[in-house]
DNA sequence: CCGTTGTGCGCAAACGTTTACGCACACTAT
DNA sequence: ATAGTGTGCGTAAACGTTTGCGCACAACGG
């Protein structure tokens, strides 16, 4: 069919004998308003439609100086819940017939600002971030700048932009609760790295939980913090190997209770058994574990649609809106890694 | 800092005195070739420097007719499997700074066929394309045409394009050998849709099992096929519900993997005491479940490499390349699902 | 003094759009 | 006949790049 190239407004002009404007017009629906005669739009209709006529964005964005292309950076997409995040927020996308574009940052400062640099010079109309690390003055210098920016999941307060996370406050002090309620007194948790907002949420959670229990808390059952693969491993290590290991264990990461469930099967041990666990983030294999784990279930599909909701706000009505912030609530669901304490 | 919109060419330019076209020569290295001179080299480096200059892709993919950026249209980047492709997609495009726009058709080939269409229009310069349905003329017409494609994990030999794909036929012939050599003789395949690729090929290798080992194929125990949530379900409780119920299954995805794994518990049944069970796809929580999974394992960022590649090659070189199939090995990982019968 | 060669850079067109402005014609009213 | 009002559409500029062509000047050889 197509030879090889593109149709244009100027090829489907010569075809019908007009200008490249009139076809503009009529093709973006400004016939009456530009009084176009029907005859003229009919035929332009027809030859448009005859050479499969996709309007050229780029053209477009060139002069409307607009892509309707949003940039979206997350620290790993094959994390099921950034992902989860990322097919909500296309959903919401196509319906305004945005495009996305896609950069991992794999946790790494340095390829969020790289990620950063990029969708810059493609000039996305704004950007949905997962901001990694503490490379804030990166971010503040782009929310200075005229792209409107939200934030997901982890935010930094010194940053005044739109964000959206979980209450990741009330999800760790429902679980520690949750904790001593059924008999615990020596619970462990096992950080993720501690300059994000999530982690220090977390665990502000987890001590309030504590004092507001009176439980007293012994510092050293907080552990973990760093960012490979064998912090959850290591943490759990640490904690087995007491003399007297905790009871009970809060993970803050799904990553990071998948290697709990490592080490404590390497002991030999069980769950609940010999030690409870609770652990950030629902998973569809949650209900099938060895031990069906009682999770703190997040709400990533949320957390996407209102995202996108945030930022297009912020492009359509050029108003740096008022610092708009939202944060999900989180939900405990129970299932059978936690043990009854006499 | 900035006060809010982007330097151009033309504002370094007015800044030092010299006019666009240097500003770009300079900037895009060619300095020397074009005979600029060092000292308005450096001038105009120092300008672009404190003007934060980036370009401006959309000017240059314009006049390019060039975009740097590849479209990726997954059906459910949810799905484990496919985030891991789109992964490291993004990780080879990242090498040679390519964007990726990333769409997600959701298993719907009217979906599908509108992210095509969005694709098209942002002029990207290639495709990668996990297919859905048998919307082939689509596709076809694409192929046909100047954009680059390539298909990964599913793919139509009506379709001359290159495409990556596991192999399929031997993952499932070595699952059935691997659960005849343990003693079975009635397994069932559980089916993801009909009409793709991969499921032929995974059924064909489960019929030619069969025949290699000399027992009898019973259509009977090939069920589902359908697209719904609940086809593993509908399939697995089809087969728990015979007189005399296979005794194993093979799942031929993970999302089936889990529905049957749901019917089988909600049957007071176990794995693989009552029943066994193979599945496509390894998952992290393979080794953690309450009876650990053997597996097929595919290699998902395998694909997407050679799937970028792939489709370099044709975006760079533009010779059509010679319709490069590529296929990749599966492994079937052990673990304790299937029982030894007598 | 004149032709040649080299150096350093600007001009302008092109890529595909959108849109303010205005022109030419037809019709109506005076 | 002339002014006025619509109607239907074209012209041209602009968005930010890249690049072929060529100009102006300097140096140099004869």
């Amino acid at each position: 069919m197509d030879k090889s190239n593109h149709a244009t407004l100027k090829s489907i002009a010569d075809l019908v004998s007009v200008s490249a404007a009139t076809v503009s017009r009529v093709l973006n629906g400004h016939a009456t308003r530009d009084r176009i005669s029907n005859e003229t739009e009919e035929t332009i209709r027809r030859a448009a439609e005859q050479l499969h006529y996709t309007p050229n964005q780029i053209g477009r964005g060139l002069r409307m100086k607009k892509t309707t292309t949003v940039g979206l950076v997350v620290p790993g997409i094959s994390n099921t819940f950034y992902a989860s995040v990322a097919s909500s927020i296309e959903m919401e996308a196509r319906k305004l017939r945005y495009s996305i574009m896609l950069c991992d940052s794999l946790e790494s400062a340095e390829l969020q600002s790289e990620s950063l640099q990029l969708l810059q010079g493609r000039r996305v109309d704004g950007l949905i971030i997962c901001p990694v690390g503490e490379d804030v003055k990166n971010l503040a210098r782009l929310s200075k700048s005229s792209t409107p920016l939200v934030t997901v999941d982890r935010h930094f307060q010194q940053l005044e932009c739109a964000y959206v996370v979980s209450d990741n406050y009330r999800g760790a002090m429902e679980a520690v609760s949750h904790f001593v309620e059924n008999g615990h007194r020596s619970i462990a948790c096992i950080q993720e790295p501690t300059n994000t907002s999530v982690n220090i949420e977390r665990v502000r959670g987890y001590r309030d939980a504590h004092k507001r229990h009176n439980v007293p808390i012994d510092e050293s059952l907080i552990v973990g913090g760093s960012s490979g693969q064998e912090n959850g491993c290591n943490g759990a290590n640490i904690l087995l190997n007491r003399e007297t290991p905790p009871t009970a264990i809060l993970a803050t990461s799904a990553s990071i209770s998948l290697q709990v469930m490592c080490a404590i099967s390497e002991k030999g041990l069980n769950i609940p058994g010999d030690i409870s666990l609770i652990a950030f983030d629902e998973h569809p294999y949650s209900d099938y574990l060895s031990t069906p784990m009682t999770t703190i279930a997040e709400q990533p599909a949320e957390m996407g649609r209102v995202a996108f909701r945030l930022l297009i706000e912020q492009i359509e009505s050029k108003n740096t809106l008022d610092d708009k912030g939202v944060v999900l609530p989180t939900k405990l669901i129970k299932r059978r890694s936690v043990k009854k304490l006499p």
